[in-house]
DNA sequence: CATGAATGAGGCTTCATTCAT
DNA sequence: GATGAATGAAGCCTCATTCAT
């Protein structure tokens, strides 16, 4: 898969200039993986961010017009990304329910490490999508933030594992509940695994989310 | 039960002055709901509340070190709240099955009119803690704010509702987070609903959200 | 008149908080006049009055939301006290003409330097009236500064000299447009003179703006 | 008078490129136009102008060495154009006051609408001179501006028109104060009957400006 | 105990401009 | 000749907090 070339093409309401287009642009990016992974995105200013790529805020703000947007437009990036990696898991896959394994498997399992598509670390990426993400649509303008379309690559995801859902029990009442409490559920879990434990129980075994949530779909929709 | 005085005892560490035991006091907590309800948690500061209370708000740090302490005030009372209501409910019903279901009914469904406790309300409380309680704990000084026992309340209610469900299927290896799940899904849910319709599926059904995680639940452990 | 005091009252609309009631306060006013006549206001700004005052800017915002409402206060200030000063030019006095004449001189001819009431020195303030106070109401804002009261002072100057003229003249048609034409002339005339001097005729003669000022309403209500 | 090329010539040291070179240069001065009047001459950039005209503000500035050198182009170009008119208006009349009769209607009457040269909107333009020109001389380089000749057509209006007054009576004393009173009050009382009618006496008849202004002028030089 | 006064630090953003291509 | 990229400086404002009374 080398020379196997993925891009990924984020909409254009999420950035005033396309990071993809300029070295800065994409420094910017990665850094703000980093930044945000570390400090966190309520401590996360442009300004400090300019510090860490030596280029003053005015820059970044040719890219992103707020720190918001920027988040945005991370998690529209991890969405499409996880879009990406579902096509592949599921292509060529006769079997509906091993389809929807496979799904659920990619919404719950870490992220590999070997999957680095250029400047983007996946794996930090995650993390800020377990931890932040939720504020990204947590906002007093999620509705206007839904109508310029921020969320359309989360909803393409569940979506598209909800039909699976639908392919196995065509009349199941909640497939987009179902997909929807799985991914958020998954988050909250990883997050509660690492600082609230007594609201979880992944001590006793390793793989516990991705298998609780595996057994949960599938008792349910049996 | 006009006579019955319940009294929600927040532990001293969520305070500098015991909010109960002024007027003020009771007004800053009071007021604070509504002003968070309106406006989120991010815009909401001290200032804007002094001017809703007519306070300096050097009189609301008399009883809050900061806005965060606030929100967590907040959470706190609506679990010990919560966990009242699930003992009420539960309380001398033998079967456990039968006790689960009223436990995950308090847990899933609307708030009732009817229940106010003093000068709380409590359907503004519970609607502010469907979109901002998580960023009581989701935030980058969770595991210092947990060692200060910031979140025992809400962990309590989870290990109430897991024990009954253990009574039920003894071995059973997921129940904290099962009832996270289920708590933490329906408040997402309700936002979804409400903000985000794509990723749910309530508009075919009004009580979709209690229907679907009890069947979750039941589907599971049976 | 040494124990005279007059008190100028601002109505509060243009002030966060009263400057009249601190020493920082007044300070802030009195500067603000100074620094405005050194450096034009497009270039003041509450940091640079800051320094001045060696008072950080956020304590400027205490008494003053931003620079234009400051702008405002002074300019309203300004009026109040020139009505002030017709009132008592013109009480007692039974000829009309003689009044209307009297207010003349009051609004054309150059501050006199030993009226100075506390903390405000009424000459640099009549200059920055004449150079910055049309900023104070053409903005795009006009309409709602208007509604929130902003010029009352200034109109209600206008209509005091406005009533004399009707004194003398009943059926006059445009005494507002006299009168504001004036006011708002002379302030012009004197920058003419000051930087454009082919748009005046002020080189010839020591008193030409009033005495053009008074003949051409004289001329104008005969 | 279709085949009447009228061209207007600005003086150079009003632009770096002569925008009348070149349909960029065009389009600058016509959509600047359109952007002063709806946004306001403080909050026009050449950053918002580069947007509009799908250019880069870079663009801008090899017509254009700041926004006020444009304001100030602008207004030269509106009173060259006022010229022409009054030029065109009183040629081969005899009688000097009925030539200044036409000169106050030029220079207090509305625009007429079917007098369009090119690319430039002078309805816009005069109101954007009634609103903001003042901004183009009320600043602290009034005067090395002035040295460097950006009032010049101004000026010239108002000698020209002083002018007809002498012709009228030749030992009057206020020739330009006059003029520069009659146009800028003009403009001011455009203003007043717009946002703050009771400045002015417009409600009452609709041609209020011109007829108080022929008359003022009339009554003056009597 | 409650309050009024004051403040330092920093967030967010825009401006006006330059430079290399 | 036009443009795209980048930037330093500064504006405006709010926050969370402290201190003296």
């Amino acid at each position: 898969m080398k020379n196997l070339q993925i891009h990924i093409d984020i909409s254009p309401e999420l950035y005033t200039k396309n990071p993809d287009t300029s070295e800065l642009g994409q420094r910017i990016v990665s850094k703000s993986i980093e930044l945000i992974h570390e400090i966190g995105f309520e401590a996360f200013t442009f300004k400090k961010l300019g510090v860490l790529l030596n280029s003053p805020e005015s820059s970044i703000y040719r890219y992103f017009c707020n720190k918001h947007v920027l988040l945005v437009y991370l998690t529209s990036w991890y969405w499409l990304w996880i879009e990406y990696r579902l096509v592949f898991a599921t292509t060529n896959i006769d079997s509906a329910k091993e389809r929807l394994t496979r799904a659920i498997d990619i919404l719950t399992e870490p992220i590999p490490m070997d999957n680095s598509i250029s400047h983007i670390n996946e794996i930090l990426l995650s993390e800020i999508i377990i931890s932040e993400s939720i504020k990204a649509y947590h906002t007093k303008n999620v509705d206007s933030d839904n109508k310029l379309g921020y969320f359309k690559s989360y909803k393409s995801v569940v979506q598209r594992v909800s039909n699976i859902i639908l392919e196995i029990v065509p009349d199941f009442q909640f497939p987009h509940m179902l997909v929807s409490t799985v991914i958020e559920g998954t988050h909250q879990q990883k997050f509660f695994a690492d600082h609230l434990p007594s609201l979880t129980d992944t001590i006793k075994e390793k793989n516990a989310i991705p298998k609780f949530y595996r057994e949960l779909v599938l008792n349910f929709i049996k």
